[in-house]
DNA sequence: TTCACGATTGTGAACGTTAACATCATGAGC
DNA sequence: GCTCATGATGTTAACGTTCACAATCGTGAA
């Protein structure tokens, strides 16, 4: 810096002032500056800026899994709302989900001076890791607990779930079976707590959920005993994997999707679409989720003092597709 | 750092060295420290270590759509070698694929002061911007170019293409058609060349590629048209999403797979043994190329004056399922 | 007892930037 | 012509570490 403030015949806080865009230099003088710059191709040390700054303009990002199309597409979203704001994204993908795991990667970025962090750990285990955040520490918990110390952005689950089960009910379906996710997942909890709701409302029996770990292996497992079961003509699963592996192993009973039973997926990811059959399923816009995120998670960057603690839930949208058709 | 100091009583330069585990501390002397750096929840900042070692310990990765599962995958697989090496993780997903985006998007990691880059840009016109890295910037790319002046670490496309290709052959397929991927990305060339050398070694007729996106739809529609073609009796896809297209538009067009026609996909991906029928694929260890960037990068760190370049291949798998079977 | 030498600890400067304050010129208002 | 506000620039001191070097302490051999 010193270099282009001396090529530039000024000092290095008016080079200082030029590259932040202060009001008060003069046109001539700014044009020197940026000259020199060119020449030189200087490029300013975010580093020693962070430091006397102590804002390092770098968010933390602590996801689980970031191979599934949910946590990566929250992930994409979280990114692109960040750099568009002017920030840069610092990530730890766990590979387990305790409380130690996410206190320790919160701690990571601590120590290397991000200015927030967005938690996407939609366990129950790791929400609780959230709880013990360093003290003014600003931080957003993506599907996080109810507890009012964080801000939460999520997807209302319990919606999306009560859509999923009320359209299969409304096809004329008697009653709904439930392929549920991992059950200290927050995300598993709402879809079955949606489900649950919707079944009782109509005052339909609620048959025992079956449960998965949102793998298609799982969704293949339930699907099998779901063929064997008589009486199943409806089937809500928690996400998208499932449901196909539920369709796989419908198709291998020899039970004909939608004739014979009806499949409701979560997510709607790229291959729903195109399943065989296409899968009627709850659309989760993960980009507003990460944009969102951002704009929370700024706001209390910017606040003064402790702010106050947002809830924002994201709508989800119902797609209507093959795999659901009139009860048999 | 200064207040620890003193309640243990020593110099700030002695806490630095507890802090960097120097060999020359007395041992209680190290114990007073940390029992000083416990006792008032001290965390040392990164950000001013940074300034002076002018090592930031943080990594840049440069990607394209994070949410496609290769992307995303390769990505998790630098994370957690990343991480495992004492690496932050920094990431830039792009929208679009220019050479200028990718061009910027390393000059932001530059000033943020990483000590190396992945760029994850598989495309022709990514690949380029590398030509153009700031000079003494440590980097590697996946699935770059041929071009000597940085290191690749890539899976053999070529050889999976063909191992697929064989299968099939071997299968008693007269030739084999392709479905491949946008003409601009290395992989889908790599792909077709593979796929191309197979038939021409094998001394059948190569068929006129069908050009996709990767996506389920460009899938569907080639299926389609292969669907309406005369004595199809084969299908390579380029990717799985693509295979799960063609998967659906036969299905919707009566022809029965694998009986009537053979399909064999790309990636493996978690939802491809699923499928109907459960998909032939090649596999491909994103986790291996992830670690392998970071192995290749770090080396390249530490090492002194310009490094020579590698490159590194991975050979993919090929995993039989029940989409291929001999002709019928 | 003395001396040399290694182990341990301390001191000051430096990393590259911004914040706070000081200085100087310019021009408006009386 | 004088005062005073304002804009443009410069000067100095941080930010919290590590590096290079200096100083001190202890220990074993002569």
């Amino acid at each position: 810096m010193s270099d282009v403030a001396r090529l530039a015949g000024v000092s290095h806080q008016t080079v200082s002032r030029v590259l932040n865009e202060h009001p008060n230099v003069r046109a001539d003088t700014r044009a020197r500056v940026l000259d020199a710059i060119d020449q030189l191709g200087y490029r300013r040390n975010l580093v020693a800026r962070a430091l006397v700054t102590s804002r390092s303009r770098t968010l933390g990002v602590v996801s689980f899994d970031t191979t599934l199309y949910g946590p990566a597409s929250t992930m994409y979203g979280i990114e692109q709302a960040a750099r568009a704001a002017g920030y840069f994204v610092s990530i730890v993908s766990l590979r387990s989900i305790d409380a130690e795991g996410v206190r320790e990667a919160i701690g990571y970025l601590t120590e290397q001076g991000v200015d927030g962090v967005v938690v996407v750990a939609p366990q129950r285990s790791a929400a609780r890791a959230l709880e013990s955040l360093p003290p003014g520490m600003p931080a957003v918990a993506v599907e996080g607990t109810h507890r009012a110390n964080v801000s939460v952005v999520c997807i209302d689950q319990i919606e999306g779930a009560r859509l999923a089960t009320k359209h299969l009910l409304d096809l004329g379906h008697e009653t709904v079976w439930h392929v549920s996710g991992p059950s200290d997942w927050l995300e598993a909890e709402g879809r079955l707590d949606g489900w649950r709701s919707a079944l009782e409302e109509a005052g339909r029996p609620v048959p025992e959920p079956l449960t998965g770990d949102w793998s298609p292996k799982a969704g293949y497992e339930a699907g099998r005993r779901l063929a064997a079961m008589p009486g199943v003509t409806a089937v809500f699963a928690a996400n998208d994997q499932m449901a196909l592996g539920v369709l796989r192993a419908l198709a291998e009973a020899g039970v004909r999707v939608p004739e014979q039973i009806s499949v409701v997926g979560f997510d709607d990811i790229p291959e729903a679409a195109y399943l065989s059959p296409p899968l009627t399923t709850v659309r989760q816009d993960f980009d507003a989720v990460g944009r969102h995120c951002i704009e929370v998670l700024l706001r209390q960057i910017d606040a003064i003092g402790p702010g106050t603690y947002e809830r924002l839930v994201v709508r989800p949208d119902f797609v209507v597709r093959a795999s659901s058709a009139t009860a048999p």
